[in-house]
RNA sequence: GGAUCUGUAGCUCAGUUGGUUAGAGCGUUCGGUUCACAUCCGAAAGGUCACAGGUUCGAGUCCUGUCAGAUCCACCA
């Protein structure tokens, strides 16, 4: 054996051999427990980073299952990422001096579609990398034919079961990106803004002052509101304003939505652009046009149409300048909304969009969890849960990207009506028989599509196979998308085959720095997986991310601790080296017993000492708490093992005692055991030196 | 404003249904070069477990309050 364990060495060795003796492929055995777990998909055209290796954990779960002798199952996805993949894609367009726009749909989407076919081994070379036991010979894509029909299916499921509806709302709307988005994706960010205070003049003559911080909007306004119970405006209600620059009259109307305190106690209300002031609209039966077109440029103001909303306000604040009317501008701390993926302010439109009515699903999926049909761990997040369903509001499903699943909705547009099919383009309208219609242009939400992911893959894979793996044993995944992703798959599966999907949801924490901050590029404190397992190795890694934590916390990781993990990946290797060299006589015997020892008492308390630890750590893994087993495991291995019981008992072994050296043996195979499903390699390696070249830890048994 | 979580050694964190002298990794100090490992070994220093009450024979652990921080959600033009 060599004197040190070198990752870069054995690592590729060991995982080709796992992958070519098929130990990671799974069948269907009715006589064994399945256990099941699905990849989250990563995006296919991307690249591993620190939340992926943060899978590890179920590859821990996987692991552990199988030397528990069930059938396990991990499913590799692949996920097409509507628009993360649209948007890095646009990037290389730009870079070639061209635009989405110049490209027709069906010809973008192929060449997205290509784009992503070219890049997904990337990322599947990786993941082996990280050393996990993932099925390979499953893959599925998001985008797969058989998924999408699946998708297809349930969406017009929903529309038969009268669970989908268009409707004409205010969206986010990311000018930049060109799509809308549901309420789940978009982030706030504090700005610092300026309140606008601005006097508009009556019809009757004088004044009423109003502070805004979207001027520009103005042009778009239908009305002002007060407070019926202002006393400073209570004589004006029902009196008409004169807006300045434009010359619309509008009335004043009177809600108790305004607060008196804020700005000037008055409101200019605009639809079209406020989620606040269109509900206000429909409440008062009031009109919403739009002076913001989705380009993000003015349109309909007959005063600053074509320019950006940035431009718009300058002008609009200079001739109110003009008009003396802008009598004051102070700074005001504000909350925008901002693009989740580029960053981009979105802009509240009016569109007509596909929705899907919430309140039945969720209030099934709170059922389920409250029944315990699901279990969530950590625990905490089932309260979490239960308020994030509690709190759902009706889904908008639509997207205006082309990298996505087509909505398999069609209009008639003579009766004016939608119809949907289970997917194909029917030869003629489903409502009058005729032919003019047309199919709506937008994809789906991903999340609607990954909602569904679990049963959709397996279906994919034959009757057989989801009857065997169906429901899912664990879903795992970071606690970040507990509300986009798992309580969607949660509502969509119970829907669509009116079992859950999964049994057990396992939540893993966020990585952060060293200075506890969550790494991202903005930052620049990330810290790429695979550089670290280029110099420590995948076990330290692997390790680090696991060791001293608690089960859905945040991960400290840092470069101490990497160091910390590999050293103990080579402690591992070393107790097992020695115990080689003693077992082939390969040391020279002990020159003289300086002292008696009681050898079959320490004898005795080790085999105790492994027996706890062996019953703790199974204990820990059933119950969720990995970390648990690997710093017990790393503490006994080490400092009792090693540095004791080895050391107690070093001459005995040296001068060739046979049951010293089994029981030892004994004890470090257990360790083995117990760490090959957090550090994989090391483990495997050393079981194979034991054991012969075709021996694996994956087939022996816990 | 609402919710959830956290506060333990210099740093990053464990600590299971309450139960002897509170632990790990890293760091610090001192000492070790013969064959398992210097990616190592031995020894040491270092904590009023945020604070104040309460329950209990017994509290880092349970309850209440205070303070500090983090995250998520909702937000006033």
């Amino acid at each position: 054996m060599d004197k040190k364990f070198i990752p870069a060495q054995a690592e590729g060795k060991i995982y080709e051999y796992w992958e070519k003796n098929k130990l990671f492929e799974a069948k269907i055995d009715p006589a064994k427990k399945p256990f099941t777990v699905i990849l989250p998909p990563p995006n296919a055209n991307g690249n591993l980073h620190m939340g992926h290796a943060m899978f590890v954990y179920e590859d821990i779960m996987i692991r552990y299952h199988k030397m528990k002798g069930e059938e396990t199952f991990w499913l590799l996805g692949l996920d097409h990422a509507g628009i993360e993949t649209q948007y890095v894609f646009e990037k290389q367009l730009q870079k070639q001096g061209k635009s989405r726009y110049d490209f027709d749909r069906e010809t973008l989407f192929k060449m997205i579609w290509e784009f992503v076919m070219a890049n997904k081994g990337n990322i599947k070379s990786q993941l082996r990398r990280m050393g996990f036991a993932l099925d390979w010979s499953k893959e599925k894509f998001t985008m797969d034919e058989d998924i999408v029909a699946i998708v297809h299916r349930t969406f017009k499921k929903m529309f038969d079961d009268k669970l989908l509806y268009r409707a004409e709302r205010l969206v986010n709307y990311c000018t930049k990106d060109g799509t809308s988005f549901s309420d789940l994706e978009v982030e706030s960010k504090d700005v610092d803004g300026i309140l606008y205070y601005i006097n508009f003049p009556l019809e009757e003559g004088g004044t009423i002052p109003i502070a805004t911080t979207r001027p520009e909007t103005m042009l778009g306004d239908v009305a002002v509101m007060v407070n019926p119970k202002d006393k400073r405006y209570k004589h004006l209600i029902g009196k008409n304003v004169r807006l300045p620059i434009t010359d619309r009259v509008v009335p004043i109307i009177a809600d108790e939505y305004v607060d008196k305190k804020f700005g000037t106690g008055a409101v200019k209300v605009t639809p079209a652009h406020d989620f606040n002031d269109f509900e206000i609209a429909k409440k008062h039966k009031l009109a919403y046009p739009p002076v913001i077109g989705f380009d993000g440029r003015m349109q309909n103001t007959g005063v600053v149409d074509g320019m950006r909303v940035k431009a718009a306000r300058e002008e609009v604040n200079k001739r109110l300048r003009e008009l003396g009317l802008l009598v004051k501008e102070t700074p005001h701390k504000m909350v925008v909304k901002v693009c989740y993926r580029c960053g981009t302010t979105l802009e509240p439109l009016p569109l007509e969009q596909w929705y899907i009515k919430i309140r039945p699903l969720a209030d099934k999926a709170n059922q389920m969890v409250a029944e315990g049909q699901i279990k969530i761990y950590p625990k905490r997040f089932q309260k979490i849960l239960k308020r994030m369903l509690d709190d759902f509001i009706d889904w908008n499903i639509s997207r205006q990207n082309v990298w996505g699943i087509r909505i398999p909705a069609f209009y008639c547009t003579s009766k004016k009506e939608w119809f949907v099919t289970d997917g194909a383009k029917p030869d003629k309208c489903m409502i009058c028989d005729g032919t003019d219609f047309v199919q709506d242009t937008d994809t789906l939400d991903t999340w609607f599509s990954s909602g569904q992911w679990p049963f959709a893959t397996l279906q994919t894979l034959g009757k057989d196979y989801y009857d065997y793996f169906y429901p899912t044993s664990v879903m795992e995944t970071g606690h970040d998308i507990l509300r986009a992703w798992i309580s969607r798959m949660i509502m969509l599966g119970s829907y669509v085959t009116d079992k859950v999907q999964f049994e057990n949801v396992f939540l893993h924490g966020m990585v952060r720095d060293g200075k506890g901050q969550k790494m991202s590029k903005s930052k620049g404190n990330v810290i790429n997986p695979i550089e670290k397992i280029d110099l420590y190795g995948a076990d330290a890694l692997r390790a680090a991310l696991i060791f001293g934590t608690k089960e859905g916390g945040d991960v400290v990781l840092t470069e101490d601790k990497l160091i910390g993990m590999r050293n103990f990946a080579n402690k591992i290797w070393n107790v097992g080296r020695f115990i080689y060299m003693c077992e082939h006589k390969e040391l020279l015997p002990a020159e003289q017993a300086v002292e008696k020892k009681d050898v079959g008492s320490i004898l005795k308390e080790l085999v105790k000492e492994t027996a706890a630890l062996d019953k703790k750590g199974i204990k820990n893994m059933e119950a969720y708490h990995f970390s648990r087993t690997l710093d017990d495991t790393h503490q006994f291995l080490w400092h009792r093992l090693a540095d004791y019981y080895i050391e107690e008992l070093k001459d005995e072994l040296r001068n060739g005692n046979i049951e010293v050296l089994e029981k030892l043996k004994s004890s470090y195979f257990s360790c083995l055991k117990l760490l090959h499903p957090f550090m994989p390699f090391v483990t495997e390696a050393v079981w194979k030196v034991f054991h012969g070249e075709d021996s694996s830890l994956l087939k022996t048994r816990v």
